[in-house]
DNA sequence: CACGGATGTTAGTCATCGCTAACGTGCACC
DNA sequence: GGTGCACGTTAGCGATGACTAACATCCGTG
C-alpha cells in the first residue's frame, strides 16, 4: 500500500506544527524564558536539540509563531470585510472571527500579546505592522460606521475590546464555550457603541 | 535640623519600594525570567547582588509584589463597596478604582495577571484567593443588580471587564488619560450591561 | 570614640540553558 | 543493495544568571 507518510515534506510539516502548537502552551503557561528547549522537545516525544532540525533556535520558533498569528488574524479580517455586503455586517464577522480565535487558540492569543518583545528586531517590525494592519480594519470599519468620531479614539476602543476578547484564557471554564461566544460577542459590540456616542 | 533620613526603617521601606517599582516595569517589559537581578539593581542604582539585603530572593520579590497588588485591589473594593449607598454608585465606583488603578500602575497591572504562574506555590494560593475575593466583590455587587443571572455568567463577564480595563498597558499612548478614563467607563460599563441582558 | 547593624561592594560557585558536534538509523531512490 | 538524506540521539562547550562569601563603609548610639 502507498503509506500515508510518503512525502518527508507531509511529516516535516506536522512535527513543525506539532512543536508550534506545544511550545505555545508553555510559553503561555510559564513564559518565553521560563521554557527551556528541552522541555518543547519532551511535549512532543522528542528529546531537546532534536528541535534544531527543524528550527533555526528559540528566537525563530517564537518569530515563526507570531508571525503566524498575526497573518492569520490579518488575512481573516481582510477576507471578512471584503466578503460583507456593509460595515454593519463587516464589524459582526470580525467580532466571529476574532472570538473564534480566541477561544479555539488561547494559547496563541497570550503568547501574542505577551511575548512580543522577546522576538528578534527585525520579525517584530513585522509582526507589529500586520498587528497594526489588523487593528486599521476594524477602525476602517467602525470609521464607516461613525465617521464623526476621531481615528484615536476609534483605535483605543478596538485595543480595549481586544483585551476584552482575549481575557478568555483568564476565564478558562467560567462558562462552556457555546455560552462565553455570545457572551463576548454582545458585550464586545456593546462596548464599542458605548465607545462611539459622544455622551 | 531633625533629617528626614533618621530612622532606618524608613529608609529601608523607600528602597524596597523603589526595587519593587523598578521590577515590576522591567518584569512588564521582559517577563519574569527575562530580567537578571543585576539589571533590577541597576535600575535603582545598585547593583546586583545588593538586592538581597531587601529581598530574600527574586522569588520573593515577585510574591511580595503581586500579594501587595492583591490585597490593595481586593481592599479598595471592599472599601468603596461598604461606603457606596447602593448597588449602582458600588459599581460605578468599582470601576472608577480599577480604571484608576490600571491608568496609574499599568506595569503592576500588568505583572499582576501575567506572572502568577512563576510564583512559589505557597503564596501563588494566598494571591490566587485575594484575586478570587476581588472578583466576588464585583459579583455580588452586580448580583444584587440583576439577581436573575445566574453567578457563572457574571462571573465571566467580570473577567471579560477586567480584561477590558487591564488592556490599557497596550494602548499606551494612543488617547490621552483624561480621554482614556471615560472611555474605558463607558465602555466597561456598556458591555456588563449587555451582559446581564437575558436577550 | 569604639561598637554594631544596616547597606553596599566585588569575586566566586554552581546550576541551567542555548546551541554545536559527532554519531546512529530508517527509508526513498537509482 | 548501496547511497544519501531526514531525523533523531547523547555528550559537551560557553555563557549567563541566581545566589553566597568576604570584605568595606556609613551612621546612630552607649
Amino acid at each position: 500500500m502507498t503509506t500515508a507518510s510518503a512525502s518527508p515534506t507531509r511529516n516535516r510539516r506536522n512535527r513543525r506544527a506539532e512543536i508550534l502548537e506545544a511550545a505555545a502552551r508553555l510559553f503561555a503557561a510559564r513564559g518565553f524564558h521560563g521554557v527551556p528547549i528541552e522541555d518543547i522537545g519532551a511535549a512532543v516525544g522528542i528529546s531537546g536539540p532534536a528541535l534544531y532540525r527543524h528550527f533555526s533556535g528559540k528566537d525563530a520558533l517564537l518569530s515563526e509563531m507570531l508571525l503566524d498569528v498575526s497573518s492569520r488574524l490579518r488575512e481573516s479580517a481582510v477576507t471578512v470585510v471584503t466578503s460583507s455586503p456593509g460595515p454593519a455586517e463587516s464589524l459582526d464577522a470580525l467580532l466571529a472571527a476574532h472570538i473564534t480565535f480566541a477561544l479555539e487558540q488561547p494559547a496563541l492569543i497570550t503568547v501574542h500579546d505577551r511575548e512580543l518583545g522577546n522576538v528578534p528586531e527585525r520579525e517584530r517590525r513585522q509582526i507589529r505592522r500586520l498587528q497594526r494592519l489588523y487593528v486599521e480594519e476594524w477602525v476602517t470599519v467602525l470609521a464607516e460606521l461613525h465617521p464623526s468620531c476621531p481615528a484615536a479614539r476609534l483605535r483605543a476602543a478596538t485595543h480595549a475590546v481586544f483585551g476584552l476578547l482575549n481575557s478568555t484564557p483568564h476565564s478558562a471554564g467560567e462558562l462552556p464555550a457555546q455560552h462565553m461566544r455570545p457572551l463576548l460577542h454582545a458585550m464586545a459590540r456593546a462596548a464599542l457603541t458605548a465607545a462611539v456616542k459622544d455622551r
